[in-house]
DNA sequence: GCACCGTGCTCACAAAACAGT
DNA sequence: GACTGTTTTGTGAGCACGGTG
């Protein structure tokens, strides 16, 4: 037990100075990784600093430099798997990248709500705001407060001064739609998620274009809100439509919830009628049956809003990621339509099952 | 337009002085929320403010009063319905209490990460470090880093050292054992969490008592990791046994890859087996059959956590907070136990279906 | 390497202002 | 009108660091 830290004071970087027999403007570049320090004096301040356990202030850093090596990250509505593990993989990447990564996370995405939380986040210097928002409605929420700071948004994008970073929710909705087709399927109805959500509605577009592609017709979809409740009431209402053969349905979860009122109704999945989900979440390989789903790079995008955010940064705007696509994950839910019935209409084309 | 911000540089305190016609010193009281200061001026101080868009530099007053009104919270595992949920409202609490929440999420708890996770938070100057952790190995690996900040962990508690805070698992799992013996069961299996989560082990326990209390044998418990694919693994074994008639699964994802082997395998839920869950995840209400099990309020317990939190900065230890019990939500998968069969063994007391 | 300044703020203290003896 | 007490306001130092000459 020495008696010197009686005071258990926190070294500085004057202390790690004295000890090193430098100045303290070495030290700082020393932490810095600055050039121009021999490597025996950089071994000394080294030393000296594991010795004294001192770890840098950064609020004496972020006062000076004006650079808090902080990013805001708000999310908003359910924490569902898609939201949470952008956000978990995101501040992995950021981590990595030694930024510290400060949260704000709310249910709701009232304009008060979100307001309350960007100064927060201001006030604390964030050198960037990025958005996982469940809805569109955050984004322009967030918009319509002067942020000061660069925003990045998990969004299919096109909004001026916004930077969006998203997987390829077109690519995506087209394979799994091309998957039905491709098993037979020309009644091809859609689920998708709420239409203030730029994944939704690209997912709509992506349907749209697969049926036009295969010469089919595309009745109007359904619009749910993600959760599996509004999967349910619309399956209520699709299990009364004897025409349409297979739902490409916007989530897991809400898939979950069409498959239970379509299975409560007396029509059997995939035998009656054929499932396609999106996301790919951890649960749907053990619902029943199996769910057929496009499985998203959650970790890739987490990554990429992190690459996209140092771009930006470093003031090297238009970073224009590619977007990576999702990859079909087949599993039961989905099989060749039953035998053509009366009243099933077909436009062109024959399929093969 | 006005030409005196054409350098757009941020005001600051004495900006707002000048403005107000006072000491900076009495804009820091009026910041603060310090008495003393006549309605008349305080109000000159606000208009000012709010003028010029002047929002106190965080880092400036970390720097001064060493006290950085921000939370670490460190969450590890996979981005599951409750650990997100609780993360979520814990973010919500310390946002009314105007503490900002810094995040260190990952999957792995290795203790590599997890050092460089905390180092990272307390190079920020947090105040406390907040562990949610869905094994127990993150809380001893971090209790072997000298933190010297106070930790609150998600636990079922007793390590010195620790301010823990917890929902009433064991009441939740009496509950839910007492449901399944109220309806006739007396082969009651478990699977459980890792063993290293007191949240599991306290379930086990419950299960115990609860099977104990009503003289009935436990055999011994199957161990999952929380993943579907665990409670699938588990279940092809179960669904071999012939005596058992129900079982009480550690949450709700087990549960649903447990039914689905179940079923796979011939045996029905509820009909030959029943099952009960844990957690009441958004998806539990669409399981193929809809999943009775104990709902947990994470709101509560995020704002628990919040509440133990400031209790311990303002050093009033030991707040030790009522432990909120979960609610049983009664679905379909868990009903009465099929006529006694030849082979099963009961060891006390008759039960009428 | 050294001395010194700037960053935006809080704290301890000093100086007013005002009230009641 | 000088003396004390209380409220309100102002002044200067210092927090730990990065930059400048």
């Amino acid at each position: 037990m020495t008696n010197e830290d009686e005071k258990a004071r926190v070294a500085n970087i004057f202390d790690v100075a004295r000890l090193a027999g430098v100045s303290h403007q070495t030290v700082s570049r020393v932490l810095n990784d600055l050039p121009n320090v021999r490597p025996a004096t950089r071994e000394r301040v080294e030393k000296a600093i594991k010795q004294l356990r001192y770890t840098p202030s950064q609020a004496a850093r972020a006062l000076v430099t004006r650079r808090s090596r902080t990013i805001g990250l708000i999310t908003t509505g359910n924490p569902d798997f898609g939201p949470s593990s952008t956000a978990l993989h995101f501040n992995d990447a950021a981590r990595d990248a030694r930024y510290a990564v400060s949260m704000a996370s709310m249910l709701d995405s009232d304009a008060a709500s979100l307001r309350a939380a960007v100064e927060l986040l201001l006030r604390q210097n964030v050198e960037a705001i990025v958005l996982i928002a469940a809805h569109a409605g955050a984004l322009d929420a967030i918009l319509s407060i002067e942020l000061g700071v660069p925003l990045i948004a998990v969004d299919a994008g096109g909004r001026p001064g916004v930077h969006s970073v998203a997987l390829d929710q077109y690519a995506g909705a087209r394979a799994a739609v091309d998957h039905l087709i491709g098993l037979g399927h020309t009644q091809i109805r859609h689920i998708s998620g709420p239409l203030d959500s730029t994944d939704a509605t690209e997912r709509v577009r992506g349907w749209r274009d697969s049926l036009a592609a295969a010469g089919l017709v595309a009745r109007e979809h359904l619009v749910g809100d993600w959760t599996p409740a509004s999967g349910y009431r619309h399956g209520q209402v699709l299990a009364d439509d004897h025409d349409m053969t297979a739902v490409f349905v916007g989530n897991d979860q809400m898939s979950l919830g069409l498959i239970h009122a379509l299975t409560s109704a007396g029509r059997r999945v995939p035998g009656d009628v054929s499932v396609i989900g999106f996301d790919d979440i951890p649960e749907a390989e053990h619902f029943a049956p199996p769910l057929t789903t496009m499985r998203q790079d959650f970790d890739g995008l987490g990554r990429d809003i992190m690459t996209e955010l140092l771009a930006v940064l470093r003031d090297e705007e238009a970073a224009d990621l590619p977007r990576i696509s999702p990859t079909l994950v087949v599993r039961e839910s989905a099989g060749p339509p039953p035998v053509a019935r009366a009243g099933a209409t077909r436009l062109s084309g024959t399929v093969d099952v």
